[in-house]
RNA sequence: AGUCGCGUAGCUCAGUGGUAGAGCACCUCCUUGACAUGGAGGUGGUCGGUGGUUCGAUCCCACUCGCGACUACCA
């Protein structure tokens, strides 16, 4: 083997050997596993999210490939409508062209090329991550057969009346032209200012004040509204006010919406441009009037002087305008929630436009019911309240958007407005019996992208045709995704899993943390800590990086800041850390923790980590791999250490925990439970206990062959064991240990993951060997405090020995000697006079390291004085707990017992510590 | 406003009704034949605060302080 670990150097060739045979397609044999990928935007790029969401779903499907279930990771794309017409629009921008300078046809061809151009992107960083996706099933939404599977979802619906087209409020958003759902807007709390007007009476008898966020909406006022409860304006009820600017009079209307304790308790109500008037309006029969283009500009519903002014422009003249009249009684700070569209970050107008609506209540109830039951579980669970919450408080969701990209809404006009659904032209003229001299036009929005997400888990198999890998893999095991989209994508899956296939769509939805960076902020590309997994992967210069991340830079302005925290994060650069490393560091953060701080120091950990088990191969290999007597033949006549049994024993019982993780999806506990066998148990004392055997004369050729053997076992067995979590250095050790092992098979992926049954426990062994190590580290305390050097070997004397540990010394005297560095062993006699020594103690026995020339007795009663201090303390604790009656009395029998022993076992301690102690001190 | 979450070693985080843990950092010693991306030893925490339940609370409950996320129509 290699010297040195280079994962560079193996990571691509031996994904490419995986590839190429097709390894990744489900097997066709064994219980059905599946898991459908969260199809990442066909144009975008992986996020450390992705990396890591990725790491967790491969490890689950390698591992359940490798316990033989018929195992399919489901891979694809989604054509992210807005986010990806957005991007060729910026394009077309850059070369000085609008996309409305193309025809629908064109624009939508050149965002096809741009898909075809960057769409590698995303399948070459999953290749590097070491994704083992299908990718002979491949999938994008826009595919022919994802996108019939959209036509007859939304077919259906419309049939089954879910579906409805309406003119309503909805967010609509005035850069982008379209309208949103209200998962895409997003609301923040902004500096504002509340404006409060006065409105003259009609008869002018006074007026009334109301109060306002957006004094222009005033123009489309309708009504002003009072609380019918609200003693101050009972007269007013009824009468008419004169709306200022204009020449309209409106109404003093009474709703109980109105909260007579805020602002002067009257509200102006403007039905076509905020929620709760239209609501308001709907109640009382107002007129809605419109004051808006789709671009938010002011309309001709308004007096001319105020027509094509932006809403922002509007604003200021409308209050320049009041002022002058003498109109505005005042102006307050005023802190409001102001909403957003998610992509464009413009302030969103409530516009009264007609939209397509999903009818959602009777599709939430299904959805609802089956986490209510169990059909779907929620890991960790808690998240199923954010869902039902959710669920429970579901609106109609708008489907239509005014974009082009996208699926075009199977819906068909003729040319006195009737609307027709259908699969199609053809389909729709058969229906409804319409002749081929009717004309009809297709309607030209396009659906939420989420619609078609919605449909994944079944249109990815062949729905709406009823194909057996749909029959095979729906539902599928298990989800794996971020809580910021279990109302987007989560819930949908679920609402249209269930209408269309009659089940759940997952078993469980294990839902991840959010990947952080070091300080805890989310990582975005205008904060500048955005982080390529494959420059983790890789490494990257410093210079590299800078550019990277300031460039394509929505706001440039932020270059700057961007470049100076990037020289502060990464003063050197990133070094190379390789796949397993990056992966094992995503396995080992995902605690169930929302929030998971990424730190690179953790990744530098592991990429160790796999250094250390590449070398212990290497030892493994040098070992193992000259001993030409480790052949079939004569694999029967070896003999088992204490060691090689404990080893075994110890393998079992750590797959058994990473067994459960696994099942609790706990993948930190199995990574910890891998990592803590690899580094504590398997190289530390494992691999040097090997030694005394296999590098002593004396040794038995049987023992050394049962060592031989047992060092390629396990190491063949915990390459398997890892090989989810590190399938690349796992694959390459693999391939090493196999036939050392005297196994043979073409790659590590489909041999069986190691059972607990075939690694029993050794109850003997692990006693002994915790004795040997007892043993060890009380010398190697001694030595280490004392600063006794490594090389220098020291005489032991044991006092105070018991039968087993006269026999465990003398069984075990070779592994004593080498991984203590001890000369002699010597056992007195219970009447023998000790020389003076440093002790140690290990239940009554005292192990004994004579001080002459070695220790400095200042320096080990210091050393003693601390152990009897601690000691001290543990007898008093253990004596208070058990001096109190209703202790003994109450806890259970073996708790009460164990304290017993351990007050015993501490005042044994203090007792030889300060006889100990007392010797010393009259040496001086 | 509602829902949910978090506060444990210098940092990042696990954890359990009965002896407080890991990684990184830090200190001492060591280039010994797998590995200095390493080895051996060590320092470090009244588990946010108060009260309650309990024989026993870091863990369960209540209150409280300090953070955070999400949802929401207060003009």
């Amino acid at each position: 083997m290699e010297k040195t670990y280079a994962p560079h150097e193996l990571e691509r060739r031996i994904y490419e050997r995986w590839e190429s045979n097709g390894w990744f397609a489900p097997s066709g044999h064994g219980s059905p596993y599946s898991i459908v990928i969260p199809p990442p935007n066909v144009t975008g790029t992986l996020h450390m999210g992705h990396a890591f969401q990725h790491t967790l779903m491969d490890a689950l499907t390698r591992y359940h490939r490798m316990r033989g279930d018929d195992t399919l990771w489901q891979p694809g794309t989604d054509h992210a409508g807005i986010a990806t017409q957005m991007v060729v629009e910026r394009q077309l921008n850059a070369q000085g062209q609008k996309r409305t300078d193309l025809t629908r046809e064109d624009f939508i061809e050149r965002v096809w090329n741009w898909k075809e151009q960057s769409g590698g992107t995303i399948a070459g960083q999953m290749r590097r991550l070491g994704d083992s996706v299908d990718w002979s099933s491949d999938r994008f939404t826009m595919d022919a057969q994802l996108s019939r599977a959209v036509v007859e979802a939304f077919v259906r619906l419309h049939d089954e009346g879910l579906i409805y087209r309406g003119k309503r409020l909805v967010n609509w958003d005035p850069v982008l032209l379209t309208a949103l759902s209200d998962l895409e807007v997003q609301s923040e709390e902004e500096e504002g200012h509340l404006w409060h007007l006065s409105y003259p009476l009609e008869d002018g008898s006074g007026h009334v004040i109301v109060a306002t966020t957006r004094p222009e909406t005033m123009l489309g006022d309708t009504a002003v509204a009072v609380n019918p409860e609200d003693e101050r304006y009972q007269r007013l009820i009824g009468k008419k006010l004169r709306l200022p600017l204009t020449d309209r009079l409106i109404p003093v209307i009474a709703d109980s919406y109105v909260d007579p304790a805020f602002g002067s308790g009257c509200v102006k109500i403007t039905p076509a441009h905020d929620f709760n008037d239209y609501e308001i309006g709907l109640r009382h029969g107002l007129e809605q009037i419109n004051i808006f283009t789709p671009r938010a500009a002011l309309n001709d519903n308004v007096p001319e002087r105020f027509r094509g002014l932006d809403r922002f422009d509007a604003r200021k003249r409308v209050i320049a305008e009041l002022t002058e009249a003498g109109l505005l009684a005042r102006v307050d700070k005023h802190k409001l929630m102001v909403p957003r569209g998610d992509r464009s970050g413009a302030v969103l107008e409530p516009y009264l436009t007609d939209q397509w609506y999903v009818k959602v209540a009777p599709l939430a109830e299904p959805a609802i019911l089956a986490v209510e039951q169990g059909r779907t579980r929620f890991v960790p669970e808690n998240w199923a309240k954010t869902y039902f919450e959710w669920m429970r408080n579901i609106k109609d969701w708008c489907v239509s958007r005014q974009l082009w990209w996208g699926h075009r809404i199977p819906a068909w006009y003729d040319e006195n407005g009737n609307v027709y659904v259908g699969r199609d032209e053809a389909d729709v003229r058969r229906k409804h019996s319409l002749p081929s001299n009717t004309a009809l036009r297709q309607d030209e929005d396009v659906l939420d992208t989420w619609f078609s997400s919605g449909l994944w888990p079944f249109s990815t198999q062949g729905w709406p045709d009823r194909t057996p890998r749909l029959d095979k893999f729906y539902p599928t095991s298990v989800l794996v995704t971020g809580f910021d989209i279990i109302f987007f994508w989560v819930a949908r899956m679920m609402m249209m899993g269930l209408r269309f296939i009659g089940d759940v769509p997952f078993r469980d939805v294990y839902i991840t943390g959010l990947i952080l960076d070091e300080n805890g902020d989310k990582m975005s590309k205008t904060k500048g800590n955005v982080i390529d997994p494959l420059d983790i992967i890789d490494g990257i210069e410093l210079e590299a990086l800078v550019a990277k991340r300031t460039s394509g830079m929505m706001q440039p302005q932020l270059a700057a800041k961007v470049e100076k925290f990037t020289r502060k994060q990464f003063p050197e650069g990133i070094a190379p850390h390789g796949t397993d490393a990056l992966r094992f560091t995503f396995a080992a953060l995902a605690s169930p923790s929302r929030e998971l701080r990424f730190d690179m120091a953790r990744v530098a950990g592991y990429r160790n980590f796999c250094n250390k088990l590449w070398n212990a191969a290497r030892f493994v290999d040098m070992s193992v791999g000259d001993a030409a007597a480790l052949g079939a033949a004569d694999r029967g006549s070896a003999e088992l250490s204490i060691a090689d049994r404990w080893i075994r024993s110890r393998f079992g019982r750590m797959v058994g925990s990473v067994e459960s993780a696994f099942a609790d999806y706990r993948f930190d506990y199995a990574a910890t439970a891998l990592y803590e066998f690899t580094w504590y148990e398997f190289c530390d004392w494992y691999l040097e206990l090997t030694k005394p055997v296999l590098q002593s004369e004396s040794a038995s050729e049987a023992a050394k062959r049962g060592t031989r053997q047992t060092l390629a076992e396990i190491l063949e067995a915990l390459q398997r064991a890892l090989h989810p979590l590190m399938p690349f250095i796992s694959e390459e050790i693999w391939q090493r240990a196999a036939p050392l092992a005297g196994r043979s098979g073409p790659t590590v992926m489909l041999e069986k993951y190691p059972l607990p049954a075939e690694f029993p426990p050794d109850e003997t062994a692990e006693r002994e060997v915790t004795w040997i190590q007892a043993f060890i580290l009380a010398v190697r305390q001694i030595r280490g405090e004392m600063n006794i050097a490594p090389s220098r070997r020291i005489p032991v004397l044991l006092k105070g020995a018991s039968e087993s540990d006269k026999a465990y010394a003398g069984h075990h005297r070779a592994y004593l000697e080498r991984l203590a560095g001890i000369e002699t062993l010597t056992i007195l006699a219970p009447d023998a006079t000790a020389p003076e020594s440093a002790i140690a103690l290990i239940g009554e026995l005292s192990v004994l390291v004579p001080m002459a020339g070695l220790i400095d007795v200042a320096a080990e009663v210091e050393r003693l004085g601390k152990l009897l201090a601690k000691a001290e303390q543990e007898v008093a604790k253990t004596r208070v707990k058990l001096s109190n009656e209703n202790f003994v009395r109450n806890a259970p029998p073996d708790v009460v017992k164990t304290e017993r022993e351990r007050e015993a076992d501490f005042v044994r301690q203090v007792a030889s510590i300060k006889a100990q102690l007392e010797r010393l001190r009259g040496l001086r």
